[in-house]
DNA sequence: TATGGATAGTTGAAAATGTCAACGATTTGT
DNA sequence: ACAAATCGTTGACATTTTCAACTATCCATA
């Protein structure tokens, strides 16, 4: 990111509106940054017919976790609908399993596959190479700074 | 934010899936506290009538510094079309007027009327109490690096 | 100064997403 | 055993995004 990361049709600038107080604005910050690493992150991604969501699904399907497509809905802050559909292209692909939860039958726990842990693996370097260049202006330390507060924003000091 | 802010429906809580690897990433993480801070922001904005949307063109409307519909559409990452609705509908409600460019007629110039620089400056108080919720897990410095961070990672040192 | 090519705003249509209510199967509490 | 709640699923509906035109205007250059 920062100033023309290459030659390229230009991905952004430094603008004049900068200087509006906006810039202040913690929501418009994480919107703006958020929609410019998504431009990357699924351009990074379509080399694996993935995209952002069905990344996400599939990590946690990958996670050895056992999560539900509830625990995924909210854990991704999706409607469970939408769970639906997503774990639904990823089994037809062969990426993922549905299985009826142990305890409760009701709830379906979503896995990855051999294939589909193959896939993620390098899906996620891709999408590793697609966030360094977001993070391009920043120090390594400095990106995992952010990266830290982002997560003690979500789930305090105990986060992850 | 953080776990549950208050007695509320349960805004958020600590998550086992909180652990899966997805936890570092960074698209992932800017996803999920945009969409919590969104929730909060709309809910204050609401009692003006106004959304994130409509409250980014109201403020750089606001700002002084003369923006064009098409500048604004590029910093706050819209389609100009998009502009356009959110422009009609702040000039209907008598917050904002559109003025043709002295040197590009073409453009059209967006500037807060009396009326919409008195709404923002409420509807502002309303979104910084919104924004100090979302970061509720974090010191005032930490939020201000967090905000600082975002910053630079947008428009490099240089940014405001 | 005229002419061609670009750009600003606008409109409208199409595609993608988000939201929500209902339903069967199953669980849980009483 | 029964009532209420929950999980996944489906389908309807609303909102948002994306994109291709179109007019008016600007700019470059012959």
């Amino acid at each position: 990111m920062t100033i023309e990361t290459q030659g390229e049709p230009r991905t952004e600038q430094a603008h004049k509106l900068v200087a509006a107080s906006i810039s202040q604005d913690l929501g418009f910050l994480l919107a703006k940054l958020h929609a410019a690493g998504s431009v990357l992150n699924n351009r990074a991604l379509s080399e694996f017919d993935l995209k952002e969501r069905s990344y996400s699904v599939l990590i946690l399907a990958n996670s050895g976790l056992e999560p539900t497509q509830r625990e995924m809905a909210d854990f991704l802050s999706l409607d469970p609908s939408q769970i639906v559909a997503l774990v639904d292209e990823l089994e037809k692909r062969g990426l993922v399993v549905r299985a009826a939860g142990k305890q409760d039958r009701r709830a379906k726990i979503v896995t990855a596959t051999g294939k589909g842990s193959r896939v993620l693996a390098q899906a996620a370097e891709a999408a590793g190479r697609a966030e360094t260049d977001v993070l391009d202006g920043l120090s390594g330390e400095e990106a995992a700074q952010l990266k830290a507060l982002l997560r003690k924003a979500l789930w305090g000091a105990s986060g992850a």
